[in-house]
DNA sequence: TCTGGGGTCCTAGGACCC
DNA sequence: TCTGGGGTCCTAGGACCC
């Protein structure tokens, strides 16, 4: 016999255009966006007209003269976004979130207390509707791949339950961007083959799609379509790694603007390492130029950094390489900063990780400790006053920010 | 006339070791 | 000394997701 159905996929909808609609009632109905430059959420009213989140603003106005530009309410996002989620876990310990506005639930274990798990799911969207004043979709499956699709289903403002007996009926008719890891490329690669439902994609023979998308996505979806992937849930995943990045416009690749820049990028990384005594032994950079394409450049230590010095060191190491390789280039629009081989855990009273090179783990050290101890200082003073109180702030450099600081951290997973 | 920021996972080639 | 195979790690790039 089947398992049944007890898996939870709830997603908000449109969240951030909704929480700015619940703000402002005058709002409500309109055509609104969040953002400026760039559209990060519409609302339903303006997803009629074609607008969609990753827009260019300019784009969005020429499809809507009376869409609304609105400004972003981060704080508010980050608090109805956990209680949405503390709504579910009043039902299950099952919880695994997956961004600000979405997560899993497993309520196999809670139905005698509430119910079946559609009416769990009932209950969960009458409770945020009646408490937080959101909408919020819930698809409901055997596995969590299939829940998913079952919430965007629901969309807006519905539910959506698949019984395990109707499962493949319920998929096949479905496009295939709906399935999870098929993008534009992937689409438009099946495309070619003639495949543009689930359906077709499930009767490939197995072959066929490895040969189209590699073994590894090929055997993928095609567990996904006959939706033979039993996924377990991950109620505490941890990061693997810890990024930043800055479109900086179009600026010359000069000392002046890379520097700051990824000392900035790198104390707003570091901080976050260190806060959760996470450090991370491989260092990427990425440059963009002004032509929109990017390169990379890495480098694994043999001993795990948190230091924002030595962070900012290493990535403009990195950066001079790619600007020695590419001489040619002379503008760049981005430069990113990520650390990944992140420790699980570093404990402190056995072994100070300062990194580079040979004063590493020599106590010593009037360098590391110099750096070590500044960047102790640093962040107490933040603990006490806040982020902004001292460091390498964008405002202390100089630097143009694009994006505010809000909206960053409501982006950043917890490490 | 160029669009943000923070993430995960996969691939393919090469170095290196056994 | 030559040949082969397997495994692991590193690096660069790319697709995809929210």
């Amino acid at each position: 016999m089947a398992t049944a159905a007890t898996i939870l996929h709830a997603d908000l909808d449109a969240f951030y255009a909704s929480v700015e609609q619940l703000l402002d009632p005058s709002l409500r109905g309109k055509p609104i966006a969040v953002g400026g430059g760039v559209v990060l959420a519409a609302s339903y009213e303006a997803k009629a007209f074609g607008i969609h989140g990753g827009m260019s603003g300019r784009q969005a106005r020429e499809l809507c003269p009376q869409l609304t530009f609105v400004g972003g309410h981060f704080r508010d996002y980050e608090r109805l976004g956990d209680a949405a989620i503390k709504v579910i876990g009043d039902f299950t310990p099952l919880v695994e979130r997956i961004s600000i506005d979405e997560a899993f639930a497993d309520v196999a274990g809670c139905t005698h207390l509430f119910g079946a798990p559609a009416e769990i799911a009932a209950a969960i969207r009458r409770r945020v509707r009646s408490e937080l004043g959101l909408p919020i979709s819930v698809g409901v499956a055997r596995t969590k791949h299939l829940a998913k699709i079952a919430s965007q289903v629901a969309k807006p403002d519905g539910l959506v339950v698949v019984d395990a007996d109707t499962e493949l009926e319920f998929l096949h008719e479905l496009p295939v961007e709906l399935m999870w890891g098929v993008g534009p490329v992937t689409k438009a690669r099946l495309a070619a083959s003639g495949v543009s439902t689930i359906g077709q994609l499930a009767r490939l023979p197995g072959r066929s799609l490895e040969r189209l998308l590699g073994p590894a996505a090929g055997e993928k979806l095609g567990a996904l379509a006959w939706n033979r992937d039993p996924r377990p849930l991950k109620p505490h995943r941890r990061a693997r790694s810890a990024g930043a990045q800055s479109a900086i416009g179009r600026k010359p690749a000069v000392e002046r603007i890379i520097r700051p820049t990824l000392l900035h990028l790198a104390d707003r990384i570091a901080t976050r390492l260190r806060a959760k005594s996470r450090p991370g032994r491989t260092v990427t950079v990425r440059v963009r130029f002004a032509d929109l394409r990017s390169v990379t450049r890495s480098i694994t230590l043999d001993i795990p950094i948190f230091a924002t010095l030595i962070l900012a060191d290493y990535a403009e190491r990195l950066v001079r390489t790619i600007l020695a390789d590419h001489p040619h280039e002379r503008t760049i629009s981005l430069l990113a900063i990520s650390v990944s081989h992140l420790e699980e855990h570093w404990d402190l009273e056995l072994e100070l990780p300062f990194g580079l090179e040979g004063e590493a783990r020599r106590p010593g050290s009037r360098l590391g400790m110099a750096r070590w101890a500044a960047d102790c200082a640093i962040d107490k003073i933040r603990d006490r006053f806040g982020r902004e109180a001292i460091g390498y702030g964008s405002a202390a450099l100089g630097l143009s920010r694009s994006v505010p600081d809000e909206l960053r951290n409501i982006a950043e997973k917890e490490l």
